[in-house]
DNA sequence: TCTCTCACTTC
DNA sequence: TGAAGTGAGAG
C-alpha cells in the first residue's frame, strides 16, 4: 500500500520545515505507519527542493498528512497518530550530497590530560555525580560557518574489565560488571552555526559521572524497531553512569544537523582521544592522580600544600604533634640519634603518606625512604621516557608493524595501564583508517560510510580482517600525529544501516526526565537554550519519546502508553513478546535482564539489522550490519556485556586476567579488539609526554617543595616553641577532628 | 569499596 | 551570599 510519491498527490502540502522531517531533504523515502493501521503505508518522499509529495490512497491522504503535519507543527505528541506511531524510510536513496566542511578537532589541555594519562587517569563518581577532571574540552575548526551544527558526547566502557590498583598499579581485576546504561550528553549549546562552535572552546564539564543506577539526569527516546536508523533506546542526560573500577574512553561527536531529529539521518564524526582515557573510582586508589588533581583543580585548592587550606594546616599539625611526641620521646631517653633516624623515619612516613609526596623528586623520596618511596619512585621511574620505552615493548606485538614514529602512542596506553591485560589493545583503534585531516590531535581514525567500505572494517566474526584492519587504521593514523580517532558516517549510510549513534546502545530505564523536565514534550528546562532542535524534536517525536525513570520499576520508565504495554508484554512468553514492536521488546528484554546493547547485546547491531531490514533490502541487510563503524567501535569485542537488569556475571577466576602486559597475552587477547590502534592513534602524546612529564614534574616539584621543605628538619628548632603549645592542644584534643585543632592558633 | 559529612574552594 | 565543586577521612 505504500506508494512511492514523486509526484504530488496533494498539491501544496509543503514538509519542507516540517519539524520532525529534515529541513534539507535528505532525499529519502520515509512512510508515515500510524498506529493501529499497519495495512496503511502511506509514504512520502522529500524531493531535493524540499517540497513535500504524499501519496496515499484518495480520501485518506488529506486527513492523514493533516494529521502528521499538525501533530508536528503543534506540538501534539506523535503518539496521538497512535503509540507505535512513527516514521521509517522505506527505501534508501543516493548518499546526501558531500558536506563542504571538513571538521578537526583539537582537544584542549592536552598537555594536562597526558600528565592524568600516563599516571592512569581515575574520575571519581559519586551518587550525586561528579565532574570530570580535567574537563573535557575541544577546539573545532574547519566546519561550515553557517552550517548548524549539534555537538555531543559519550562515554563508552574501553574494554571488559574490571581493574583494582595493586601495588601502585592498575591491574584486572576480572571481567567487567553489567554495563551501564549509556548516556548521551548533548552540548547544550546545540545546535549552533560552525562558526560559533569554532569561535570558543567547547566545553563538557557540566556533564557529570555517577554511578547511582536511579540516576534521573536522563531521559530515553524508544525508538521504534524500523526506525531508519535508531532503534532501542537511546538516552541523552546530563550525568553518565559508570561503573566503579572500569576504564572507560570519552567520545566526541559532530553532527552537522540543525534539528536533533535530523540526527539519523545526518553524518556522525566521532573523535576518540585516547588520553581522555579514565577509570572511574568512588575513591581515589592513585596518590598521584590525586595530587595532580589537587594541583590543578581550582576547587581542590583547599588541598594544596601551598596556602591556607585544612590540608596545609591539617598536615603541618600532624607533623608537629608528632614532633612533639617524638620531642617528649627524646627527652624521656634521652637518645637524640635514634631520634634523629626516627626522624628520618617519620618524614618519610609523613610524606608518604601524603599524596603530596607522589610527586616530589623520586630520588629525594627514595634516599628518605627506600621502601616505602620504592613503589612509588618504582611507579614513577616508569612514567619516564626509558620505562616508557620499556612499556611499549610489552605490547609490541601490537605495534611492531606500526610506523616508528606512532610507537608512542601505545606507549602511553602502555604506560598507562602498564598491567592491562596482556596489552589488550582497544576496540576504538579498528574504528578505521587515519583520515588526513585532522591534525590536531594524537591520531585520526576515519571510518567514512561511503569512502573505505565499512564493511571490510567490521564483521562480527571478524577479528582477523578486524585486526588486520586495525593494523591499516594504525599505520595510517601514524601518518598524522595529530589527529583523533575519528568515525563518520554519514546520513546516506545511515540509511544504508549505519547508524549515526554507535555505542548507544542504551538499556532502557534508569533515566528519569528530568531533563526534559516540565515540558510536555520532557524538554529540560536547561535544554530550552537549545531552540529548534530540541523543541521540533519533541514536537515531532514526542510520541517515540520513551521518558524512563527506572528508578522505582528497575524497568523503563516509559510513558503511559507505553509503560502499559511494556507491562503487559512482561508477561507474555518470548513468541508472544517478540510479536510487540521493537521498543517494547526491548523494554521486556531490559527488564528481563537481556542486553540490547550494541556492547554485545541481543542486538549487537540494532540500528543496521532494523535499519536494513526497514530498507528491505534483506541482501543489505547481513552485510549492513557489519558496516557500521560506530557499532563496530563497541561491538567489535566479542564480549557479552548485560544491561543493568541483567543477571551478572559470575567473574571468572581473576589469576588469569591478574597480570601484568605480556605480549604472548596480548596477541592472545589481540583479536578480542583492536583497541591498541586507539592509543596507536596518539602519537601527538607521546611527543608531548615527555615534555608534560618532565614539566608535570617541575612543576610539581616545585609546588611541592615549597610546602615540604620547611616541614622536614630544618624547622624543627625553630618551631619548638609553637610546638609545645601545640602539643598541649594536641593532648588536650587528641580525640577531636582536625578542624579543631586548627581553628587553633 | 562505598557513602557520607566536613571544611574549603570557586563562581 | 550562597550554590556547587573539591578531597579527606570516618564509618
Amino acid at each position: 500500500m505504500s506508494l512511492s510519491m514523486r509526484d504530488p498527490v496533494i498539491p501544496g502540502t509543503s514538509m519542507a520545515y516540517h519539524p520532525f522531517l529534515p529541513h534539507r531533504a535528505p532525499d529519502f523515502a520515509m512512510s508515515a505507519v500510524l498506529g493501529h493501521q499497519p495495512p496503511f503505508l502511506p509514504a512520502l518522499t522529500l524531493p531535493p527542493n524540499g517540497a513535500a509529495a504524499l501519496s496515499l490512497p484518495g480520501a485518506l491522504a488529506k486527513p492523514i498528512m493533516d494529521q502528521l503535519v499538525g501533530a508536528a507543527e503543534t506540538g501534539i505528541p506523535f503518539s496521538s497518530l497512535g503509540p507505535q506511531a512513527h516514521l521509517r524510510p522505506l527505501k534508501t536513496m543516493e548518499p546526501e550530497e558531500e558536506v563542504e566542511d571538513d571538521p578537526k578537532v583539537h582537544l584542549e589541555a592536552k598537555e594536562l590530560w597526558d600528565q592524568f594519562h600516563k599516571r592512569g587517569t581515575e574520575m571519581v563518581i559519586t551518587k550525586s555525580g561528579r565532574r570530570m577532571f580535567p574537563p573535557f574540552k575541544v577546539r573545532c575548526s574547519g566546519l561550515d560557518k553557517k552550517a548548524k551544527y549539534i555537538l555531543l558526547m559519550d562515554i563508552i566502557a574501553a574494554d571488559d574489565c574490571r581493574y583494582k590498583f595493586h601495588n601502585s598499579r592498575w591491574m584486572v581485576a576480572g571481567k567487567a560488571d553489567p554495563e551501564m546504561p549509556k548516556r548521551m550528553y548533548i552540548h547544550p549549546d546545540s545546535p549552533a552555526t560552525g562558526e560559533q562552535w569554532m569561535s570558543k572552546v567547547v566545553t563538557f564539564h557540566k556533564l557529570k559521572l555517577t554511578n547511582n543506577i536511579s540516576d534521573k539526569h536522563g531521559f530515553t527516546l524508544a525508538f521504534p524497531r524500523d526506525h531508519a536508523t535508531w532503534q532501542g533506546n537511546y538516552s541523552f542526560g546530563t550525568q553518565t553512569i559508570l561503573n566503579s573500577m572500569h576504564k572507560y574512553q570519552p567520545r566526541f561527536h559532530i553532527v552537522r544537523a540543525n534539528d536533533i531529529l535530523k540526527l539519523p539521518y545526518s553524518t556522525f564524526r566521532t573523535y576518540l582521544f585516547p588520553e581522555t582515557e579514565f577509570i572511574a573510582v568512588t575513591a581515589y586508589q592513585n596518590d598521584k592522580i590525586t595530587q595532580l588533581k589537587i594541583d590543578n583543580n581550582p576547587f581542590a585548592k583547599g588541598f594544596r600544600d601551598t596556602g591556607n587550606g585544612r590540608r596545609e594546616k591539617r598536615k603541618q599539625l600532624t607533623l608537629q604533634s608528632m614532633r612533639v611526641f617524638d620531642d617528649r620521646h627524646r627527652k624521656e631517653n634521652g637518645t637524640s640519634d635514634e631520634s634523629s633516624s626516627e626522624q628520618a623515619a617519620f618524614n618519610c612516613f609523613a610524606q608518604s603518606s601524603s599524596p603530596a609526596v607522589s610527586t616530589v623528586g623520586t630520588s629525594n623520596l627514595k634516599d628518605l625512604c627506600p621502601s616505602e618511596g620504592e613503589s612509588d619512585a618504582e611507579a614513577e621511574s616508569k612514567e619516564e621516557p626509558g620505562p616508557e620505552a620499556c612499556d611499549a615493548a610489552k605490547i609490541s606485538t601490537t605495534t611492531s608493524e606500526e610506523p616508528s614514529h606512532d610507537k608512542g602512542s601505545p606507549a602511553v596506553k602502555a604506560h598507562l595501564f602498564a598491567a592491562e591485560p596482556g596489552g589488550r589493545p582497544r576496540d576504538s583503534g579498528r574504528l578505521g583508517k587515519a583520515s588526513p585531516d585532522s591534525r590536531h590531535s594524537p591520531a585520526t581514525i576515519s571510518s567514512s560510510t561511503r569512502g573505505l567500505g565499512a564493511e571490510e572494517r567490521r564483521s562480527p566474526g571478524r577479528e582477523g580482517a578486524a585486526t588486520a584492519k586495525a593494523e591499516e587504521a594504525r599505520a595510517l593514523a601514524g601518518k598524522d600525529a595529530f589527529a583523533p580517532l575519528t568515525v563518520q558516517t554519514d546520513a546516506a549510510a545511515a540509511h544504508l544501516g549505519q547508524g549515526p549513534l554507535p555505542g548507544l546502545g542504551f538499556a532502557p530505564g534508569l533515566a528519569g526526565q528530568q531533563f526534559f523536565n516540565g515540558h510536555p514534550l520532557f524538554l529540560h528546562p536547561g535544554q530550552f537554550a537549545m531552540g529548534g532542535a530540541f523543541s521540533s524534536m519533541a514536537a515531532g517525536m514526542g510520541p517515540l519519546l520513551a521518558t524512563v525513570s527506572g528508578a522505582s520499576t528497575g524497568v523503563s520508565g516509559l510513558d503511559s502508553t507505553v509503560m502499559a504495554s511494556a507491562a503487559a508484554a512482561q508477561g507474555l512468553s518470548g513468541a508472544s513478546a517478540a510479536a510487540l514492536p521493537f521498543h517494547l521488546q526491548q523494554h521486556v528484554l531490559a527488564s528481563q535482564g537481556l542486553a540490547m546493547s550494541p556492547f554485545g547485546s541481543l542486538f549487537p547491531y540494532p540500528y543496521t539489522y532494523m535499519a536494513a531490514a526497514a530498507a528491505a533490502s534483506s541482501a543489505a541487510a547481513s552485510s549492513s550490519v557489519h558496516r557500521h563503524p560506530f557499532l563496530n567501535l563497541n561491538s567489535m569485542r566479542p564480549r557479552l556485556r548485560y544491561s543493568p537488569y541483567s543477571i551478572p556475571m559470575p567473574v571468572p577466576d581473576s589469576s588469569s586476567l591478574l597480570t601484568t602486559a605480556l605480549p604472548s597475552m596480548a596477541v592472545a587477547a589481540g583479536p578480542l579488539d583492536g583497541k591498541a590502534a586507539a592509543l596507536a592513534a596518539s602519537p601527538a602524546s607521546v611527543a608531548v609526554d615527555s615534555g608534560s612529564e618532565l614539566n608535570s614534574r617541575s612543576s610539581t616539584l616545585s609546588s611541592s617543595s615549597v610546602s615540604l621543605s620547611p616541614k622536614l628538619c630544618p624547622e624543627k628548632e625553630a618551631a619548638t616553641s609553637e610546638l609545645q603549645s601545640i602539643q598541649r592542644l594536641v593532648s588536650g584534643l587528641e580525640a577531636k577532628p582536625d578542624r579543631s585543632r586548627s581553628a587553633s592558633p
